[in-house]
DNA sequence: CAGTATCCTTCATGATACTG
DNA sequence: CAGTATCATGAAGGATACTG
């Protein structure tokens, strides 16, 4: 129990944005899938699914910046772009997919729990007899 | 290069959410702490540093929520809370400590791709002498 | 094809004040 | 001590239209 992992914020300040970025709604998604190598935009795109052209320019954007991924312009007409990972990506692509992996596993203990929790805040609201403040379910 | 790692949407959306309280501002961070083992309310508050009450009481009880953490409250005058992580919660702390140590090792990595983007696009609106649209810094 | 530009809505986070 | 309640704000994300 003695771990003692120096929590110094100063770290932690640094390490904070790459931990959001694996939280962002498409980065992680989209790492995985360049995982397979490299990809055109809408191939992209479509593979992802449901996701907003917008969105899509935007988390590429971010990955670029974080040099995750290049982005290569093939100047032709129409224009043709190509996203791959670059060494850093696929090294993150390690733990990441450690990550989902523990994910999967646990997803549904996850979810049962979840739907205890919830039950069991039903129950205490009813007891109360008055509506649930302050929801806690996303 | 052939993964093939079936992407499918469906298995995603129940992946995502998990992977989302990973990347919240303070969920990981309030994980490692209670590694160190169970912790009242105002302790970690303090070790967390920075965080409003508000959202440790939100981070705690979506963790609560998840089954990552117990909540016990001893009915003392003044009352007394402990926070103690489940077995899924420890189970959660190896690969959250995997991507941790990822991040520590290439945050510098990551911070100088972000100094040559940052730079780089200072350069392109220069030559196009027009300020730069849609910032991609966070 | 691969973006930009706008507008708009929802959510996450924070500040502050109050309470059993 | 360990919360709730309330208010405010900025960021994230989506819809839609336009362009080299």
């Amino acid at each position: 129990m003695e771990q003692s992992h120096t929590h110094v914020p100063s770290e932690c300040a640094r390490v904070a944005p790459v931990l959001s970025r694996i939280g962002d709604k498409w980065s992680v998604l989209v790492v995985m899938l360049l995982g397979d190598g490299p990809m055109r935009f809408n191939e992209l795109r479509r593979r992802v699914g449901g996701i907003s052209q917008r969105m899509l320019t935007l988390t590429l954007r971010g990955l670029e910046r974080d040099g995750f991924v290049t982005r290569t312009v093939f100047p032709t007409i129409p224009p043709r772009v190509d996203y791959e990972l670059t060494p850093l990506g696929h090294s993150l692509l390690v733990p990441v997919r450690e990550l989902g992996a523990w994910a999967v596993r646990n997803v549904s203990v996850i979810e049962d729990a979840q739907r205890r929790f919830d039950q069991a805040a039903k129950g205490q609201s009813q007891s109360l007899e008055q509506a649930a403040p302050m929801s806690f379910a996303k």
